[in-house]
DNA sequence: AGCCAGGGTCTGC
DNA sequence: GCAGACCATGGC
């Protein structure tokens, strides 16, 4: 059950009631999670989503889409925000962990986009050892090279069919380091049929764990993340090197189990909280 | 200079 | 099955 909200058109521009409780923009775009979306000068944002531009605004009653039609968010955006979700409930049911309790009362208008699964994987592929300004730099790069051109500034996620044919020579340039092969030998085994990201998204997710390992570059850490965010999988639990400073500091004694339906979700709040909260232990 | 960043592979035991 | 070297890159 979604929440309920209002949303009316001013004839360009779609304005939806809601509060930073519920959906907080800069905080969903920016924790991590997805890697193409630009802060304006006016604090407005602006994301290169399905090939598509969106700019979004926020107050602390209301969100603007900026030149969306009610189609357009009823189509995509609604369910790209994730707002058919309950998280009211889904924080209600992690409420009995201190830490995770903590994190969302920190930054509790996170959720979970469901973006593209082929963008996420090679995004997360690219993440390795990597920081997150880099992780940004390399994909823009990747996607004005070979992305389709959508304004003089903004162009599509490159397609697995045009990456499965570039070479590493044409990757040089993009920051990836030996990150390279991995795109390739993703998009390469994407077309070749071995990699099937529709049967995937419908596989038992211990099995799609085991399927997407078997790219190169897919290790533990990436395919949860994959899984979370590339394929809504909010039992993914991704452990990088900042869930492993609060693994060790806050569950010696392991993650718990009562928590594990929604642990990618959990993970994402401890995630932003230990990244980028002050009072967050230092460790 | 050395360490870290949303880690994984490969080798050697 | 597991530890350790190594992997490319840029910011601090």
């Amino acid at each position: 059950m979604s929440f309920n909200y209002q949303i009316n058109s001013d004839g360009n521009n779609l304005h939806l009631n809601i509060s930073k409780a519920e959906l907080n923009l800069a905080d969903t775009l920016d924790c991590g999670q997805c890697f193409r979306w630009v802060k304006n000068e006016d604090e407005t944002l602006t994301g290169i989503v399905f090939d598509r531009i969106l700019t979004v605004g926020q107050t602390d009653s209301t969100i603007t889409f900026y030149d969306t039609t009610t189609s357009d968010f009823e189509d995509l955006w609604k369910s790209y925000f994730d707002l058919d979700t309950d998280y009211a409930s889904i924080k209600q049911s992690l409420s009995f962990d201190e830490t995770i309790r903590k994190s969302y009362e920190y930054a509790g208008g996170i959720r979970i986009l469901k973006q593209q699964n082929f963008e996420a994987l090679c995004s997360f592929i690219i993440s390795q050892n990597n920081n997150i300004p880099r992780i940004k730099g390399s994909i823009d790069k990747l996607c004005r090279k070979f992305g389709n051109k959508i304004t003089q500034e903004h162009y599509s996620f490159p397609t697995s069919e045009v990456l499965s044919s570039v070479t590493k020579e044409d990757l040089q340039g993009l920051s990836l380091g030996y990150r390279d092969d991995y795109i390739i030998d993703c998009a390469s085994k994407i077309k070749s049929g071995e990699i099937e990201l529709e049967s995937i998204t419908k596989m038992d997710i211990q099995d799609a764990r085991i399927a997407l390992r078997t790219i190169k570059g897919v290790g533990p850490k990436v395919a949860e993340c994959a899984l979370l965010f590339g394929f809504y999988r909010v039992e993914a639990f991704p452990i990088d090197t900042w869930i492993k400073k609060a693994l060790n500091y806050f569950y010696k004694d392991g993650f718990p189990e009562q928590a594990k339906e929604y642990a990618g979700i959990a993970q994402q709040y401890i995630f932003h909280y230990m990244r980028t909260c002050v009072d967050a232990p230092v460790i």
